[in-house]
DNA sequence: TTGTGTTTTACGACCTCC
DNA sequence: GGAGGTCGTAAAACACAA
C-alpha cells in the first residue's frame, strides 16, 4: 500500500523522469517493515508514556497508515549476499550479517542493493545511466568553497528519497539512532538526513497551509448538522522519543495554523 | 532552445531545551 | 554551549510551455 501511497503522492512530488515516476519501485524492492523497537520508548516531558506507548499509533491521517502496511512490499530477499550500493560507496552486505538488534529499524537495509538495478531500468531512454551521475556525494564545503562557485547541491537518488520518505512516513521526527542508521545505509551524512527531515517537515507544513487555504471552511458539517471530524491537517503529535528535541509550546503554537 | 515556475538540497539566523 | 527545532532563502535541478 505504501508504495502506492508514495507513488500517488510522489507522482506529483517526483514527476520527472529523473525521479523515475515510471521507475520500477515495485514490491520486490522493499523489505519487511522495521520493527522500530526504539520507537516504543518515546518520552513526553510531563507525560508518562512508558506505560502508554504510542509509536506508530500516533501516526494518523493525512500521513497515511503506519509502516506495518509496507510488509506487503517486503518479500524476503532471496539471494544471500547483497552489495549495498548506497550510491555513495559500496558496502558489502550479507543477509547473514544483518542484525535486527543492531539495525532495529532497518527498513532500508535490504532494499539498498536494489537501487542500482532500479535505475538501470529507466523508463526514459534519455536518462539511461543518469543515476550514475547522480550518485550523491556528501557535500564538502571546504574553506573557500562557495555555494555559487562549486556544485553544492546533490540530487538524492530515488531510492534514498524513497527510504527517507518511508522513514518520514513512520515518524516525522527521526531519532538519533535511526538517523545514524539511515545515514550509513543510504550513504548520506547524518547532517544530510537531519536536514532532509527538516526540509520535509517544512514541505509538509507548506502543503498543509495550502490545503487549509484551499479549504477555507473550518467546520465541516455533516448531514446531521454536527461537525464532521476534521481532517488531521495539523501536525501529528510530536514524538518526544529519546534523543529528539521538540519545539517549545510557543513555537508550536506559531506553527499550528489558526 | 529558451524562459519561467516549481521542487529539492543546503545553509544561516534565531530559538528552546538539556 | 551544543544539538536540534523552525523559518527564510539561495541556488541547482527539473518540468513544461512557447
Amino acid at each position: 500500500m505504501y508504495v502506492s501511497y508514495l507513488l500517488d503522492k510522489e507522482a506529483s512530488m517526483y514527476p520527472s523522469s529523473v525521479r523515475h515516476s515510471g521507475l520500477n519501485l515495485g514490491a520486490q524492492n522493499f523489505v519487511s517493515p522495521p520493527q522500530y523497537p526504539d520507537y516504543g520508548t518515546y518520552h513526553v516531558p510531563g507525560v508518562n508514556l512508558d506505560s502508554a506507548t504510542q509509536p506508530a499509533a500516533s501516526w494518523h491521517p493525512p500521513y497515511g497508515p503506519p509502516r506495518e502496511e509496507w510488509s506487503a512490499y517486503a518479500p524476503v530477499p532471496t539471494n544471500g549476499a547483497h552489495s549495498i550500493n548506497a550510491s555513495a560507496g559500496t558496502l558489502p552486505y550479507c543477509a547473514a550479517d544483518y542484525n535486527p538488534v543492531q539495525h532495529s529499524g532497518g527498513g532500508v537495509i535490504h532494499a539498498l542493493n536494489t537501487s542500482a538495478a532500479e535505475h538501470q531500468a529507466p523508463s526514459s531512454p534519455r536518462r539511461s545511466y543518469e543515476w550514475i551521475k547522480k550518485t550523491p556525494q556528501p557535500v564538502i564545503t571546504g574553506p573557500g568553497k562557495t555555494r555559487t562557485k562549486d556544485k553544492y547541491r546533490v540530487v538524492y537518488t530515488d531510492h534514498q528519497r524513497l527510504e527517507l520518505e518511508k522513514e518520514f512516513h513512520y515518524s516525522r521526527y527521526i531519532t538519533i539512532r535511526r538517523k545514524a542508521e539511515i545515514s550509513v545505509t543510504l550513504g548520506l551524512t547524518e547532517r544530510q538526513v537531519k536536514i532532509w527531515f527538516q526540509n520535509r517537515r517544512a514541505k509538509e507544513r507548506k502543503l498543509t497551509r495550502k490545503k487549509i487555504q484551499s479549504e477555507p471552511c473550518s467546520v465541516h458539517s455533516g448531514s446531521d448538522g454536527r461537525p464532521s471530524p476534521q481532517p488531521a491537517l495539523e501536525p501529528a503529535p510530536l514524538p518526544h522519543h529519546a534523543g529528539i528535541r521538540c519545539p517549545s509550546a510557543a513555537v508550536l503554537s506559531a506553527l499550528v495554523p489558526q
